[in-house]
DNA sequence: CCGTTATTCAAGCGTACGGTTGAATATTCA
DNA sequence: TGAATATTCAACCGTACGCTTGAATAACGG
């Protein structure tokens, strides 16, 4: 009987512990970041998180076997996506706890941050009414493929590296808000840097996608196209 | 550049995956589902999760470098507890997700309740109210010492094995609610057979005591005794 | 029908992990 | 001080995991 009973809890952990051992790989945690943004083939995928395509469809199945993401059959590509909203929620919960407890996190992003000014972060409840209000410009630094797959509210998007080439699309007038995905990107900073050099008034956003539609704001999205 | 916002990233999602190690042995997970009842010393996880006392130390400190739990020394005891409310909160996701995702769970929850009538749940809301005006018996049948640790308001602790000896002690008249830790546990299943085989009107309890503290529900709790 | 492309399968390798065992380290009590 | 007890440390073993490489499997286009 008690050890019926043991069996019976151990085989119950087990199952949970299958959740946990997917997001037990860092690769595994940021392909999930990455479906928080929006479902995106196994290619662009292992791009994006810079692994191999077989690694990154390795690590799809596993987060598969877990039911934490789901693959439908596009064409020629396979498209994967989270699970259930539950799962973007799960995801920003393990990073706001492991931000919250571990000092290593803060730590990393400091040593990036360090030196440069500071993260000069603003926040995006704050910002929600500016933008309405047309009192600020909000940038979006992703690549266009991310970008595409949501973004701000009226975000202008220019990717990172694109960004030099086209400043004067920007008004100099109005403050600009730069942002990237996930709340300890560098890219953000790096844009404030540059707009600041070249006399802009510049602010980092505190959150990136996955965290506004964890906490169900509205993310617009471009019509995915057809063809591709 | 690039390759340093990659090693930046790579390193930030190591962090995160640290805490999704944490959660990826079965052991750990029950673990921490055992201290969200209360803190407690090595010795009496290792008895209720069944596992070798070096290992359950081991395990320990495996969540204590994940941040997830705390040691205490008290006199000849270590008393580990849970970091922090928000990894209770957590573990809770983390099981609802994997309840809600993974059909094993399903399955083997049903391969234990399957035949006895089924599980008759009754959730913890509705509950609050009719012990208030007295209307049911809450019957609290963990181990004497899960019972101290924290268990519903007014309820009744009479552990599993010692039921039916002292079964005289419960009114007749009114309906008995039986619950155990955690929403799949078999104990609760198991009481309420045997009341009513015995002439009871019995019901099981939804959830378990884990889950009312991470709810932010108030759980009574006995004075620890200051001896043992 | 064949080449191309996206994805998956399969095998192999090095490392890390979970668990055991036995000894070492604290802390309390006499 | 010395015995008793709770916990941790350290070494070890078998397995599982993450990643790579190379081939196999689908689906589309000419």
């Amino acid at each position: 009987m008690t050890t019926a009973h043991r069996r019976f809890k151990d085989s119950l952990y087990e199952q949970f512990a299958r959740v946990g051992k997917a997001v037990a790989a860092p690769k595994r945690v940021e392909l999930l970041d990455l479906l928080g943004q929006g479902s995106r083939a196994v290619e662009a995928l292992a791009g994006l998180a810079a692994i191999s395509v077989p690694n990154a469809s390795q690590h799809l199945q596993v987060l598969r076997a877990a039911r934490l993401v789901e693959a439908r059959k596009r064409g020629l590509y396979v498209e994967y996506s989270l699970a259930d909203d539950e799962v973007g929620h799960f995801v920003v919960t393990l990073r706001g706890l492991a931000a919250a407890r571990l000092a290593e996190v803060e730590q990393i992003t400091r040593a990036h941050f360090d030196g440069r000014g500071g993260p000069d972060a603003v926040a995006g409840d704050e910002l929600i009414g500016r933008v309405r209000r047309g009192e600020v410009t909000v940038l979006d630094v992703q690549p266009a493929e991310e970008y595409r797959a949501g973004h701000f509210p009226r975000a202008v998007s220019i990717p990172i590296d694109e960004l030099k080439a086209r400043l004067k699309e920007l008004p100099k007038d109005r403050e600009v808000v730069a942002y990237r995905r996930g709340p300890y990107c560098v890219m953000a900073v790096e844009a404030v840097e540059l707009l600041r050099q070249k006399g802009f008034t510049a602010r980092r956003m505190e959150l990136g996608v996955p965290n506004w539609r964890a906490r169900g704001w509205r993310v617009a999205t471009v019509r995915r196209g057809a063809g591709a």
